[in-house]
DNA sequence: TAAAGACTTAAGGAGAACCTTAAGAAAACC
DNA sequence: GGTTTTCTTAAGGTTCTCCTTAAGTCTTTA
């Protein structure tokens, strides 16, 4: 049993859903596409959802209505496309329970990266929260209190050091490259230079190495990435 | 049973058709010729295809239509292929749903090679994240920990020698010519030397003897290649 | 059976990948 | 608005991989 993930696209120009639903058909997924806020509605009503794309011009219902009911009743992660959106009105749609937006015109290549992303994020935000603490070796990390301990001596990590870790423990045996660092761990789309994940690498050993100089934790891949080693 | 790969051939000129059919009958994979849109359509209806070649010009129902039809139905990759194609329409057809285009006149290494791209690349997302190992013999391969083992025991290769490994196990009964390897494992359309990749084999061929000596894991084609011994 | 062509293997150097440190830029905090 | 923390960039040094060369071995063919 293969397990779908369903995309809803709410965008009431025909050209662009389209666009979109092929977009989401080559990453493997699956679209639904509805072209007014009440159709959006009923889809929501009658099925779980993996993550909507929503635009907010619609006829029936607006987008922020749409948007502000997902948010009320529902955790559906939500993507916004707009084609205006001034950083006040992006702020607000966040605030209302969007979790990020794509301005118009966007390209292909644009797209498929944040729903990747967004899915991927999601899916680790759903299985975490289940084991509330991550082990490997003396590694101990509390996911409620976001703290990190070795050898039972609390660690402090800044932000992406602890999400960096937190990746490589979800799969202990798993070679992450650095594009899937990056993809994973920063908030966008973003491939930053390859050296900024050698430092924070770099950083996150010193810091283990506090504790146990002895034990090296992070193993380097050459030409691959990193995994804790076993 | 072996698996076949079918691709349509969309084209109503005769002499092209066949030419086209003639390249893909090459390349090892099963061509069917349809020489209007409407033909088309009847087989995309029938049976479910791996690749479409699309004509643009078409008597009886448009290439463009055929493609809609396709991008509405159906997940399955389309090339196109006309002689005129400026940018705008272009990007039209991608937005449409098509995959790539190929502009006449074209030549037949050039039609082959995106072939092989893209069925490669198809065939990579269908298959690879479902199975995350790929084994032969004793040889086992973790597409995850990007580790090797043979006999049980683990095997260190470089990030090359577990491309080329990953690429012939992935189709253990194909012949793969130097200049597959090449396309597939290197980045850019690199041409290495011939003797790079001699290099390459003979060094997984020994990293391979030091777990099972007297196997002989992969198999010299003379003039031709290299495939896995079965 | 000799010669040509195709493949194998070993070794060395160029350069890619990586690590570390330090300083500048950006973000968060007060 | 200023201070502190965090993140990114830059540079220099190190390690390891990959490509090439070149000599040796095996196949095919004339």
């Amino acid at each position: 049993m293969v397990e779908q993930i369903k995309i809803l696209v709410v965008e009431d120009d025909n050209d662009i859903n389209q666009l979109l639903c092929n977009i989401i058909r080559n990453s493997g997924y699956v679209p639904q596409a509805a072209f007014s806020g009440t159709e959006a509605m009923l889809y929501l009503e009658k099925e779980e959802w993996d993550l909507v794309l929503l635009d907010l011009m619609l006829p029936g219902m607006s987008g922020e209505e749409v948007l502000a009911t997902i948010a009320a009743t529902n955790s559906t992660p939500v993507i916004i496309i707009s084609a205006k959106l001034d950083q006040q009105t992006k702020v607000g749609m966040i605030r209302t329970g969007a979790d990020d937006y794509i301005t118009k015109p966007f390209d292909i290549e644009e797209v498929s990266a944040r729903i990747d992303s967004h899915l991927r994020r999601y899916q680790r935000i759903n299985k975490l929260p289940s084991m509330k603490k991550l082990t490997f070796k003396d590694i101990e990390i509390d996911l409620e209190a976001k703290t990190v301990s070795a050898q039972g001596k609390e660690l402090s990590f800044t932000a992406r050091e602890y999400e960096i870790l937190v990746l490589l423990l979800s799969s202990p045996k798993k070679v992450f490259t650095k594009k899937n660092l990056f993809e994973s761990v920063w908030e966008e789309p973003f491939y930053g230079d390859d050296n900024t994940m050698n430092v924070h690498i770099s950083n996150i050993r010193s810091k283990l190495a506090l504790v146990n100089p002895n034990e090296k934790y992070i193993e380097t891949i050459w030409g691959m990435g990193y995994r804790l080693k076993s």
